[in-house]
DNA sequence: TATTGTTATACTCTATAACTATA
DNA sequence: TATAGTTATAGAGTATAACAATA
């Protein structure tokens, strides 16, 4: 497919020339903090900063953990929520995590085609799917727990016991 | 621009079908769990799980109390550091934040177009911008710092004043 | 050779809208 | 008419690779 027309800062960069043209006039600036002595600023006060920055390190931890078995940690709420809750439908599932229904499709194409779930017709509601796991889903389940649980042991030692069942008793307010 | 190929999920759901047929030679499953009950199962023992959740609830809470001036998270921290440290390189100012070099550049690009920042030639490296604010950039930064700080003032009364700060403390390990 | 800023490309995720089949 | 699952599409964000200019 040829590129037919660039969808992000199309145009040859003109405001990075403007940029120039305009600092003609002016004189460079000399100093550039070294790299050690960057200042967050007021970032240093925002619980937003610090949940980003942490759920960004937990998931690529999650993530290495269980590359064995390629599952990522939102595959892994999606198995674990259906391993528990046998015969829930899509939408109550995508509900359950915030997941889009769109979005969950996809998923469960994927999941599916791996052989780990299925997708019955629900006795009550023709217009459900009843989620289940598969055989395979289910000793997948198992060992993605496992590994899941490493991954959850190395994050304790990082904070600090008390610290660790603080954090999570904390975020369960959202 | 003509879907030429899709690249999600291609064909018409030959999975689903799949599905379908399997389930025909079994019983199908009368139980769904009602909304409520739904079982989060392992996922209560995970800090992940919900360092997610409360991150993508913060930045919705964030967006929603900057959405009179447009500035996303991401744009925030920018302007925040860079104000912080005029002069700062681009490398730099994404090493800091954690945001690839290459998506940097285009965040600086619609960051100018709105006039908000310039990239000023480096006085001792040819390579390097010197980034700084604009005038109504820091006009700018000084009203989103004023909404953020409110933004901020919801977490407390959310977490508990004494949570908040343990969480904020916490945090920091990663 | 290595680094800075840049372009290009692909993939993931989010957000909607619209369609179908059922209710 | 409303809901469940689905398709399609656009937009952010992430991840890489490659390139030109400069060091």
């Amino acid at each position: 497919m040829p590129p037919a027309k660039r969808i992000l800062q199309p145009g040859p960069d003109q405001s990075r020339r403007k940029a120039g043209v305009r600092a003609a006039g002016k004189a460079p600036l000399k100093v550039a903090p070294s790299p050690s002595a960057i200042d967050l600023g007021v970032l240093n006060q925002h619980l937003g900063y610090f949940a980003r920055r942490m759920q960004i390190w937990i998931f690529q931890d999650f993530i290495k953990k269980l590359s064995s078995i390629d599952i990522s940690p939102a595959q892994f709420s999606v198995l674990v929520v259906i391993g528990a809750n046998e015969g829930l439908s899509q939408a109550e599932l995508a509900g359950t995590l915030g997941i889009e229904r769109a979005r969950l499709v996809r998923m469960l194409h994927l999941l599916e085609k791996r052989g780990l779930t299925q997708r019955l017709p629900s006795s009550d509601d023709g217009r459900r799917h009843a989620l289940r796991l598969t055989r395979a889903g289910q000793t997948t389940l198992r060992r993605a727990q496992a590994l899941a649980a490493q991954h959850e042991e190395t994050l304790k030692p990082k904070l600090g016991a008390e610290r660790y069942r603080l954090l999570l008793d904390a975020m369960r307010a959202f």
